[in-house]
DNA sequence: GCTTAAAGTTTAGATGTCAAAATAGTTTAC
DNA sequence: GTAAACTATTTTGACATCTAAACTTTAAGC
């Protein structure tokens, strides 16, 4: 077989198991990874709108606000619309939301953490920055040159994330929204 | 940041461009990844169940059906009651189904292709292993000793896939219904 | 032969997800 | 100051996806 069908064969399973977690995680916790997500960015940052949200978690606004509904309906979280602004809408936690969020478990699968942690240090960080580099190579819509594809970069685990979202010129930007 | 939280990041990113990737594909070639997997696995078998399918490209039986739904309505595929036995469904590409599929894109991004087949030999064994090795964790909920655990695994590169397939005792067996 | 269990498929109901359109509110330009 | 342009959020419409339940056959028991 391919190597490159290989490769899709492996995200697909992952992609699998993480959606299976995520159903899972909803029945022992009441909560899906994704709500999860949410409610621990706001528990971090305190108030946050949409917008932010969607960065943080690196969704669409739309989801954000679907989600956010759910979330409003079950109380977990208050909504309050900006006073400067009105446009805005700021989310905040509730008590409730606190606390479930604080009794449900990581929104990773418990096993594959614990099978994670029990590597060794360089593999641990040699599986990161191969996971790093093939999302840079996938949001490559947006990398002008392409210092992810010299070889030193699988070694020096730096985080993507930031470098990415940098360029946020249109691929995964959320609110491009170029009409 | 902790490093189980990066890659919790990069995975959802991964997860990301992929979705978004089937969008623009479904623009591009008015199909969706998934809908392409489906039809290349039926083109490689010729006529395949439904429960077939659902192994093949690791999905649900039900999600299959959905699918292939859709590709029957716009006369892609054919569907067609077993003779032997009847309560199976059998699926087979139409003219156009063929058609379609072998003018469309491969169901893995083009930008990363080019850059994943510009990586060294060692490099993509590399990185295609640990995409393995993490499906491998987060599937690990039926493999019964660990043979993914063992340090040398990860310079082996070898088909995952077969390798978790073959314990199928329940976790990602797609028709389970335990009730 | 009828009843029951088993197997395969389909349907129903929930989520998550996005792009694009609609809405509402702010700024900027003249 | 009003119109045009821009920004933030929500709504709409479409997919993909899963589990659980329902349905259709077939096979097995008695």
């Amino acid at each position: 077989m391919a190597r490159h069908q290989e490769v899709l064969i492996a995200l697909r399973q992952i992609i699998r198991a993480t959606d299976l977690y995520s159903r899972k995680l909803s029945k022992v916790a009441g909560l899906t990874a994704p709500q999860l997500l949410i409610l621990q960015a706001i528990d971090a940052h305190g108030e946050m709108t949409m917008g932010d949200i969607a960065t943080e978690v690196s969704v669409s606004q739309a989801t954000v606000t679907v989600i956010l509904d759910r979330l409003e309906k079950r109380a977990l979280i208050e909504r309050k619309r900006g006073e400067r602004d009105k446009r805005r809408v700021y989310a905040s936690l509730t008590h409730a939301g606190r606390d479930i969020m604080e009794r449900a478990p990581t929104p990773l699968q418990e096993e594959f953490m614990a099978r994670f942690s029990h590597l060794e240090d360089w593999e641990q960080s040699l599986i990161l920055s191969s996971l790093q580099r093939v999302a840079a190579m996938m949001n490559a819509g947006d990398i002008d040159a392409s210092p992810v594809l010299d070889l030193g970069a699988i070694d020096r685990a730096q985080p993507a994330s930031e470098g990415l979202r940098r360029h946020g010129s249109n691929n995964h930007s959320t609110q491009t929204d170029q009409k």
